[in-house]
DNA sequence: CGAGTCTTTGAAGCCTTTCAACCGAGGTGG
DNA sequence: CCACCTCGGTTGAAAGGCTTCAAAGACTCG
């Protein structure tokens, strides 16, 4: 509380911020020490954006990087005639907008309530430029982005509708609450998307997503009657029908 | 020759090796100095590796990174079954290898005979602490390297074959040879991989490849008939094809 | 509770794949 | 020297998985 108020009247903003961000540990900005968070506080700013907001457009100048602290941005790329790719999703920790050219090169939305700290071109390049170990930690995670997308490539071009699915949902899946969950109960996925989203991003259509689905539903693999909170019951099952380890029956 | 002799004889490798790298401004490699160029060529070795030889291999030790100075290096990542989709090809300028893990998640293997200079994982860390230009390089070519993977997610997911085989033809247009070279001519496309390869690469069959360059061909927006030097009559038409702009016409 | 949105399910169609045969170039050995 | 084999590429015909088109069900929100 002292520190609040020390910071906060100091120039006008909760230059704090960065020092309480709960999730700091798990983004770029871990790669700033302590001592000098009141410096990245000042080079962002956070925003809360509701669900459907463009934060960044295809084409558009590049003038800001955006680091997400909670919910979940979809990424995305678009054909002339509206057909669309999503490239990823970015939640919690990730960051979005990082470019080499004049222009964002994709759009992104939000999926649901999202909030976001912006760093102005600018001002991310003082961060870089200004501590090293901050420029290693991006390095790092561009890197880890790159190896996702490399596995993404590998889902749209080589696998069939189920194994994007059974993929797409081992992904997504949650750590299990509680330490002593049993496998039993089965792991949660998190879905804030909607078909159409998941369907973009697989390179599907709606349909054939929510066929798949329901076949995997069929087949006890997984459960959940509602569409945004589905369980895995057999992660192993899920993992071979990912990888194409099974037999060809039970498709449908 | 001076130069040569005087690090040649220094630590008994060619140290100018770096110095006189023709290929040096179009790489990472750009980031250090002339006056430092020796440490750099201390950090790497130059290898020439003949077609079809695998340089790193997906769940294999990290242990390398590699810079390519001539020829053409494929990226892959497999399934268990077989199937293949190449996720990139590593072309003069380009690295590759570089991860977070402990082993490669893709395979890498040359297409025809080239040239690497490959950097071992502690000399690469040292060259990334010691020369942050080097490393706000590579940080620029990873993110590069990101933007064309969601180029090639977007192919993959949403594009149909001739889309793609006309994405890919203008991807691997090589600049016009003389500056005035007429546009009539058309331009020249490096296509120094096998069919396979290029269906790998494109997530189709050998079969659908083949056909669809024959309709291209038949149509007279390409012509030539070796199949590793094929030339484009028509970029503007091409360019429509990749994105979609077309009538549905003419599709055999 | 009704309008709109999202999802599910069914049936038909189509683009790509699969299966198969053929072609041409390059290398080998009798 | 040329038959023979292999390999990469092309072409044809049939099959299949996903998409398209269509409609009904389920959920949300004022």
């Amino acid at each position: 509380m002292p520190l609040r108020r020390r910071f906060s009247t100091e120039k006008g903003t909760d230059l704090h911020r960065c020092l309480v961000c709960d999730i700091r540990a798990q983004s770029v900005c871990s790669a700033i020490d302590d001592t000098e968070l009141a410096i990245l506080a000042q080079a962002s700013k956070r925003l809360t954006l509701p669900p459907g907001t463009s934060v960044v457009e295809e084409g558009s100048p590049a003038v800001a990087f955006y680091n997400v602290t909670s919910g979940t941005v979809k990424l995305f790329k678009s054909l002339p005639d509206g057909r669309r790719q999503i490239t990823g999703f970015a939640d919690i920790g990730h960051f979005l907008g990082l470019t080499n050219a004049e222009t964002y090169a994709f759009s992104a939305e939000t999926v649901d309530t999202v909030q976001v700290c912006r760093f102005l071109r600018p001002q991310l390049e003082t961060l870089l430029t200004d501590y090293p170990q901050f420029e290693r930690r991006l390095l790092s995670e561009v890197t880890d982005e790159l190896a996702e997308a490399q596995e993404q490539m590998l889902l749209l071009g080589r696998k069939t509708a189920r194994e994007r699915v059974a993929s797409f949902l081992l992904n997504r899946m949650l750590p299990p609450a509680s330490p002593n969950q049993t496998e039993s109960e089965g792991c949660m996925v998190s879905l804030p998307m909607t078909r159409v989203d998941i369907a973009d991003y697989l390179g599907l259509t709606i349909e054939t997503v929510s066929r798949t689905i329901s076949a995997l539903r069929r087949e006890q693999t997984i459960t959940g009657t509602d569409n945004h909170g589905i369980r895995v019951l057999s992660v192993s099952r899920l993992t071979d029908l990912a990888s194409g380890q099974t037999s060809g029956q039970n498709n449908r």
